[in-house]
DNA sequence: AAAGTCGTCAACCGCCGTGGA
DNA sequence: TTCCACGGCGGTTGACGACTT
């Protein structure tokens, strides 16, 4: 681990503290609990472990196009893609990114470089043009989609084998140049728009 | 079977934005 | 206006299990 691992009666006192006093004042929960962390730890903790109603497991295709998309648009706003993905914690999201997507999606902007990960695999090696598509797969090995290289935009998206169907998962060219000058402007009403933005956001997820 | 390498993920660290004094 | 404490976030670390040689 990457620090000090939590043990059952620590997360015992945890949880019961944070179901007495509810979330927040994260400063006093340490002490209120009796716990021998940081607010910090305590935070995380909860958040990413004990939680209710916290998704675990391997991430279905349908939450990997999202995080793909929403990553597209949003960059490495782990929280917000979260928000999206009912049940996983942007820990997860960030976790998977790193392990599963992040080597993927750069590979296919850089070039040349080859995927390190195993569960990518190239779907022909002799073609160039067939190079761009490559296989998206579940912890079993499972074939689940193909991800494909936009042309225009440069993003990647996954064509899915089964139920889902493309025009659901491209996201209209458009919109995302607004929401990109929108990040990248200083404009007054940035608030506004990103809020307004997020509303789209869910409209648009809730149609999948 | 042993050693080395890789992938996963829980946990920590440091920075930033916000709100109150 | 400035300072400070806090919550929250993204980046990074490192232990451990799985896999490969």
């Amino acid at each position: 681990m990457g620090g000090i691992a939590w043990t059952e009666e620590e997360d015992y006192l945890l949880k019961k503290c944070i179901e007495q006093y509810g979330e927040g004042k994260w400063h006093r929960v340490p002490q209120l609990a009796g716990l021998n962390r940081c607010r910090k730890s305590c935070r995380l903790r909860w958040l990413n472990y004990l939680r209710p109603n916290i998704k675990r497991g391997s991430f279905t295709p349908e939450e990997v196009e999202l995080i793909l998309n929403l990553h597209n648009i949003l960059g490495n706003r782990w929280s917000i893609i979260a928000g999206r993905l009912p049940g996983r914690t942007a820990n997860d999201i960030k976790n998977y990114w790193n392990c599963h997507l992040s080597k993927k999606v750069n590979g296919h902007q850089g070039g040349d470089q080859k995927p390190n990960s195993t569960k990518w695999k190239p779907i022909q090696e002799e073609s160039s043009k067939s190079k761009e598509k490559e296989y998206v797969e579940d912890q079993n090995g499972e074939k689940q989609g193909i991800l494909i290289q936009n042309q225009n935009q440069n993003v990647p998206i996954i064509e899915q084998s089964g139920s889902i169907r493309m025009e659901n998962i491209q996201m209209d060219y458009q919109f995302d140049q607004e929401v990109v000058a929108m990040a990248d402007g200083d404009g007054c009403n940035k608030r506004e728009l990103w809020d307004d933005w997020v509303s789209e956001m869910d409209l648009w997820i809730d149609s999948l």
